[in-house]
DNA sequence: TATAGTATAATCGTATACGATTATACGAAA
DNA sequence: TTTCGTATAATCGTATACGATTATACTATA
């Protein structure tokens, strides 16, 4: 019964329906986001199945998609958990994210239309309002999308997306709060205005900065011991 | 009968034995990657599952998987093809490997071990006397791995190495001669020697160097129309 | 001839079933 | 008690089966 189960993404006609799959795959992503379903936590395929009650078949293709992303990690005839992070691993995201966001931000500039920067403002606006902490996470990555988006690099894009999913998790459990929010908000307000005046190398410096230094981030709130 | 699906990687003992479902992909990925399944052919479940003599299950395991990679793009109940790329993606991988790959080796240089610049130069004899073209692409990669390896970025070395392999197939059928086979193995050594003596820039540079001008190296032989 | 509609075939997606592997509980021997 | 072995349970991996969707061939109609 995957009546359950929500499209997240409008469906105009031209997109392709979703598998379950696929479904699945979306509900147990945004459960890891938001730390729900805790790092190293064994994912029982059977479980998850009669969770939302269909079979395993569309359970295991949706833990093998997520395992390319990286959030989950399979072993054979052993079972799945929910990926670990080290500090190793998140300094390693944070300098592919350092490398990568500033090309796509250089390449989007100027190509930024008025109706994009229209919705970056309302996503910067929803953020302000939204009560819901766990949405943050997300909402966060869609202003970051929607200004690489001019850059027309797509892969690089996904690439980023989901390096950033796997750190969501621990920014959303153990980093955020009132103060670091706003702060955020008044960085991405300086990015937005730095694309409207084109300026790149401004544009990029406040990026950097606005990325942070995970060891300070994330020191002692990870799984490694 | 999966006895005919061949474990890739040595087994010692701590490493999980493989799922078909994971020989299926790594067959897969080496048919596309050698050219043998072109660019938007239709890999139907049913013919592929017989070809293997297994069931779908494993085989629609291993396209999502390979869809994880870029390799193959399936759309839900018409089937799977096998990604086309255009100059335009081309030129974005080129893009994303010339920003991570001098990462890789910065980091990496310095940490090389004796015994790892040794078997970066046994990587190079064996091209040199490789007769069987369709390897090279996986052995090119293999000296490229074992030269980030120390730099010990596993996803990066990961990430690089998927974008490497969706346009191994391109240099592999339509550029790769003997001329171009000798050039290559020339910039390879340069890059070791730059490597041996901690040289990094002089190495970094060889690097992109040896990367390419991806315009200049696939004009006129993508799939676009 | 071109188009639309319908029947048929091909293919996909997933539930079910079951053998294979791994984890757990428990009792025997040291 | 600890360690080992064994029985049992839990879980995994995949073959089979079948309804659902899409592609194709064919026919009727304009």
């Amino acid at each position: 019964m995957r009546d359950r189960l929500e499209e997240t993404t409008v469906n105009p006609m031209m997109i392709h329906p979703k598998t379950t799959a696929e479904l699945i795959a979306d509900a147990l992503r945004s459960l890891i986001m938001q730390g729900k379903l805790r790092s190293g936590q064994s994912l029982k395929q059977d479980e998850i199945a009669n969770d939302f009650q269909v079979s395993k078949i569309p359970v295991r293709e949706a833990l093998v998609q997520l395992q390319g992303e990286g959030l989950v990690r399979m072993i054979p005839s052993r079972g799945a958990i929910v990926s670990r992070l080290t500090l190793a691993d998140v300094e390693e995201i944070y300098m592919i994210r350092a490398a990568l966001e500033p090309l796509a931000l250089r390449r989007a500039i100027g190509k930024i239309k008025p109706t994009e920067f229209h919705h970056m403002e309302q996503i910067l606006s929803h953020i302000d309002i939204e009560e819901d902490m766990s949405k943050w996470a997300e909402l966060n990555w869609q202003f970051h999308a929607m200004m690489y988006h001019a850059a027309g690099l797509p892969r690089l894009v996904n690439t980023v997306q989901a390096l950033y999913n796997n750190v969501a998790r621990y920014l959303l459990n153990n980093y955020l709060d009132r103060d670091y929010l706003e702060e955020s908000q008044r960085q991405h307000r300086e990015i937005l205005d730095a694309c409207r005046r084109k300026d790149v190398d401004q544009a990029v410096e406040k990026l950097l900065y606005h990325l942070g230094d995970p060891v300070q981030v994330f020191a002692g709130l990870l799984d490694d011991e």
